[in-house]
DNA sequence: ATTAATATGTGAAATTAGTAACAAATTAAT
DNA sequence: ATTAATTTGTTACTAATTTCACATATTAAT
């Protein structure tokens, strides 16, 4: 059963574990873990005891601990450095989110073909795309993610590859056609709004 | 096997079909949409027959049949209206996006605690929430884009649906709890950096 | 006309994912 | 100490999703 779906789950267990150690709490159980994360309270611990964690019978599980095991699957040792492609109306707000350390995360560079959004000031520097590999290099990135609209985001993609990027966070609405060891994200927000309307729209539908 | 992970994939099927029309084609066929999805072609036949969408044996799809079809699914007659609640970093970007129409929804207001918030002009008005009752019923809107910190996530969609709104698009990254009847789709931008980082890491870990 | 080639459509088989049931352990209560 | 209550961990079962294999239709070529 191994991957996939069961990694998604891992990570939704990460971030409420996180909430939860937020609160105070030291201690918790599949049942409330499955409150948080919509998970089922069986699924919840196979998911934990097929990666070798495990709880106390009647004790629960040990927030600490588990953020511990986990930490080891996502929270790489060292701090993982990404950039972002296409300063526009979605890039804005990803250079200016605060969240990436959090997830020992960092964003050392942006970039885009406009020259007036080079111009723009944030605290991360904006260069053109020709300062890819530089970057890349300098600061050992393999992850980026793409904002760029959609007619330019297979050439662009195309490039982050021969540039030494192996892994993209997509925002445009296209399946990118990269090499075999290039790995894909997509965030594609119409996609689910459209899918909320579908979904409201058939059970109020009249019968 | 109906819903769900099936309507995902139509919804992924009519995207790349208004893609290839858009390109002058006429028809298509399972392979060639299989390309442009990543969705096996069997499994592409499967789905358009389970909704009754028949091909020709030989001559593959015609594209506009399979848009009309799928239409009726997705691209609801009557254009939806959603609304924005938070005008920060996300909710910037979403405001200013202009491919609403081409999904056939439309944003006609945005919501902002911050009164410094509500004086930027953009081409949608900005209200405070005490209106939000006010223009659901106005304009008829069943779903609201979520874009508030994490912090008053849960407080702010629990009001939204005291108001009349039933579908969420959540950027926050908590499990909303909310009555039954109510739907909700998350985007979690963190979740699927991490996710990309992992797989990466994974693969590029010596053996 | 006949034959060959190509694509769809579908029931069966295989794979993958999730649930139920229950034993084993641990803690709390008496 | 003994009993009861609770919660984990696991095996067997059920459900779901996807692929396989192939019959069937359609077009193109000879
Ligand atoms: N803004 C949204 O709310 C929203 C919603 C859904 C989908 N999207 C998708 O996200 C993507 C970005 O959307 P946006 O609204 O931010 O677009 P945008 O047009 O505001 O910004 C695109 C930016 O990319 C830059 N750019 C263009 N070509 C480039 C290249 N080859 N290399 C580097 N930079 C390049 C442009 O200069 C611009 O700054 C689009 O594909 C869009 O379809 C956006
Ligand atoms: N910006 C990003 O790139 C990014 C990335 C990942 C996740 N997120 C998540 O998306 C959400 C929004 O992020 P952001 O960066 O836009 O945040 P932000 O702080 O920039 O904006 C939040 C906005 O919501 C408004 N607000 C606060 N409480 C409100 C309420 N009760 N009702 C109405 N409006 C309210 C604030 O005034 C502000 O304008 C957050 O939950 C964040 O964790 C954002």
């Amino acid at each position: 059963m191994n991957n996939l779906v069961q990694i998604k789950r891992l990570q939704r267990y990460r971030m409420a574990l996180l909430r939860l150690k937020n609160m105070g709490l030291k201690k918790t159980f599949s049942h409330s873990l499955s409150e948080e994360t919509g998970v089922s309270p069986v699924l919840i611990r196979k998911d934990f005891s097929q990666f070798g964690i495990r709880g106390k019978r009647r004790g629960g599980y040990d927030i600490d601990s588990l953020l511990d095991e986990l930490k080891l699957l996502f929270g790489r040792e060292k701090e993982q450095n990404v950039v972002l492609v296409g300063l526009g109306n979605i890039g804005a707000a990803l250079v200016k989110y605060e969240g990436y350390r959090q997830s020992n995360m960092n964003m050392v560079a942006v970039f885009d073909i406009d020259p007036v959004k080079r111009t723009r000031r944030y605290s991360v520097p904006v260069y053109s795309l020709e300062s890819l590999r530089e970057v890349v290099n300098a600061f050992d990135v393999s992850v980026a993610i793409l904002a760029v609209p959609e007619f330019s985001a297979q050439e662009t993609a195309h490039y982050l590859v021969e540039n030494g990027i192996s892994g993209i966070l997509n925002f445009a609405p296209v399946l990118l056609k990269l090499p075999g060891h290039v790995l894909v994200n997509n965030i594609n927000i119409m996609i689910e709004l459209e899918r909320l309307m579908y979904h409201i729209g058939v059970r109020t539908k009249p019968i």
